[in-house]
RNA sequence: CGGGGCGUAGCGCAGCUCGGUAGCGCGCCUGCUUUGGGAGCAGGAUGUCGCAGGUUCGAAUCCUGUCGCCCCGACCA
């Protein structure tokens, strides 16, 4: 393709707006444009990218046994009454009317549609399993929107449902779908790593995410420095300790801690480390408020709280409700005389001997308070995030932390949707058997996005072969009958021999065109111009590590062809 | 939704305190020169100053409202 006749505005400054490097070039490097908030038009070039990965995608789903198919973007409130989900989901699903009155939502995910599809067409064990995907576009009305095609609103997924007769066969389907999420973003040139993910309120067995190593991730994943074990923070189990404070318990006593709220002021004021204080949190449920003892270093998690109190409303209690229960103001609760409100503690917590507490007043503080004798934990639990330097759960070394951007999860559905849709079908004995399902979802802007993270210099995109929008960028320097000939040749040489080229025939200085390759990021550009024709030669520079080979332009094609199949 | 910030030419910004002809750089158009890492000179085009009210002889500027966007926290591919 020629530039000229191509829309790729690329941007010589950085846009304001963008924050992570992948938005900041897709929108220099002229791959994408914004609309909205979360909502952009895929430009040629971006676009090309994203048929790439798509391509990908297809081609491996279509090898493990998954069969294409396309749902609507509007579905019916009626489908969505029927799981729950059109109040369950919220502010997230957008939702209009048609000219009757009804009521419709965009597809933010589509099990109701899948499971209402196999429920009417599917009867006998002997048409499964299935599994069918569809690469659509979807909307989720973000709270956030935010990095461009990392957190869109409206955003391009692939999703796939299986349906098994039951459990083994389901978790047979689930590997499949792993192995191809493997092959998948092997494919596409990134370096990721599957973690055990959060299954939530979903329930199922089993859930991994496919997380993209980045520091620019919004996910912290946790995994054993000599093992196996990876898990995002969200999900991470952590061991109850296996040492035991041995300290002799001191007296109770409360201390004065003028205007010391926070952690760090106390441990601060009181000269201890914050392994030594305990933070009591309190969490309303909805139906009640809840006391959560977490050691002052670590970090509650909220899942885990939800999970245990089995409640899918949770939230930190307002200052109104923490003065109401404790009497004192926020930064002074503590388990000790809590009157009317159920203590829970983190495993972290028994071990302790001696720990300082909120004092329930203002500037007070309680120091050498002990469990049982001073207050009374109803049940202690897994209830913090894993962090670096805990033993793996595993038992298989010591937890190392790194960040991640979720680009895709595999899910163990079990029978939550068909059981609320009656989905089912007959065994070979003639008994009426629910299906068992799984979901497995792939974002395909994300996906784009996250290998700009990791593919990239302060120059521009570094594309992965596989997806990049083109494989090589000509770039002819020099007017001369004898540079237009041979970037002619070039180009379709390059063609024939199966690599998409972008030539660029625009009429710019070799300041310009340098610049606007590297930025576009194609893996190879070549250099054509009346100095290196002098010698008969070309320039190949590969993008990667900037090294430049001079050839005869007949022997480009094949070099090309050689080096990135190698 | 809570907190912070921003809306002025295609992009990046100044002007706003203290009301009085709307500016700068890049880009764009024309011409000449230049041509291996973001050219030089000359000429030119481009704005309902986010929108709606109000105050005023007069509003980009002051007041009120509203919409949009960005950043920080709870969701997710």
């Amino acid at each position: 393709m020629r530039t000229s006749q191509v829309l790729i505005p690329t941007l010589r400054e950085e846009p304001v707006e963008a924050e992570t490097v992948s938005h900041k070039l897709m929108l220099r490097a002229g791959l994408i444009r914004k609309v909205a908030a979360g909502i952009y038009t895929y430009l040629p070039l971006g676009l090309r990218v994203i048929r790439k990965v798509e391509q990908i995608i297809r081609e491996e789903m279509n090898r493990a046994g998954a069969q294409e198919l396309l749902m609507p973007i509007a579905s019916p409130a009626e489908l969505w009454q029927e799981t729950g989900r059109w109040n369950f989901y919220g502010k997230e699903l957008i939702r209009l009317k048609d000219r009757h009155e009804r009521e419709f939502c965009l597809g933010p995910t589509h099990e109701e549609v899948i499971t209402d599809l196999f429920r009417r067409e599917v009867r006998s064990y002997r048409q499964m399993p299935l599994n069918f995907y569809q690469i659509q576009t979807k909307f989720r009305d973000e709270i956030r929107p935010r990095f461009g095609l990392m957190r869109g609103r409206e955003f391009i997924m692939k999703d796939a449902y299986s349906f098994d007769q039951d459990e083994a066969s389901a978790r047979v389907s689930y590997q499949k779908m792993y192995d191809a999420y493997q092959r998948i973003f092997t494919r596409c040139g990134l370096t990721f790593r599957a973690v055990e993910a959060d299954t939530g309120l979903i329930g199922g067995s089993s859930s991994h995410e496919f997380m993209v190593l980045a520091d620019t991730g919004e996910n912290t994943i946790v995994y054993s420095d000599t093992g196996t074990y990876a898990a995002n923070v969200e999900q991470a189990e952590v061991l109850p300790p296996m040492e035991m404070d041995t300290d002799a318990p001191r007296p109770l006593r409360a201390v004065q801690t003028p205007r010391c709220r926070t952690v760090e002021e106390v441990t601060k004021f009181l000269n201890v480390s914050p392994a030594h204080l305990v933070k009591t949190l309190l969490y309303s449920t909805g139906k009640e408020t809840v006391a959560v003892l977490i050691r002052g270093d670590h970090e509650a998690n909220e899942i885990k709280i939800q999970r245990l109190l089995r409640v899918t409303d949770l939230e930190l209690a307002t200052p109104a409700v923490v003065e109401q229960v404790t009497g004192a103001p926020v930064g002074f609760a503590g388990p000790v005389g809590l009157k009317d409100v159920r203590i829970i503690a983190d495993h972290a917590i028994k071990a302790l001997r001696n720990v300082v507490v909120g004092g329930n007043q203002l500037d007070t503080h309680y120091v050498d308070a002990n469990s049982e004798r001073d207050f009374h934990v109803e049940q202690f639990a897994d209830l913090r995030s894993a962090c670096a330097g805990d033993p793996s759960p595993r038992k298989d070394g010591t937890l190392k932390a790194t960040r991640g951007i979720e680009v895709g999860h595999v899910f163990m559905l079990g029978t939550k949707y068909s059981e609320l849709m009656k989905a089912s079908f007959l065994d070979a004995q003639g008994k009426e058997c629910l299906a068992v399902m799984g979901c497995y979802g792939i974002g395909v802007g994300r996906t784009a996005a996250s290998a700009i993270e990791q593919n990239h210099d302060d120059k521009g995109i570094i594309w992965p072969f596989p997806i990049a929008p083109f494989h090589v960028h000509l770039l002819p320097l020099t007017k001369s009958d004898q540079t237009a000939q041979v970037t002619l040749q070039l180009y379709n040489d390059l063609q024939a021999a199966g690599l998409e080229v972008l030539w660029d025939d625009r009429d710019e200085r070799a300041g310009v065109k340098f610049n606007d390759a590297d930025l576009m990021g194609a893996p190879f550009q070549v250099v054509i111009g009346d100095k290196g024709l002098a010698e008969g030669v070309v320039e190949v520079k590969t993008r990667k590590d900037g090294v430049k080979l001079k050839m005869p332009p007949a022997q480009v094609a094949t070099h090309l062809t050689r080096t990135h199949t190698s």
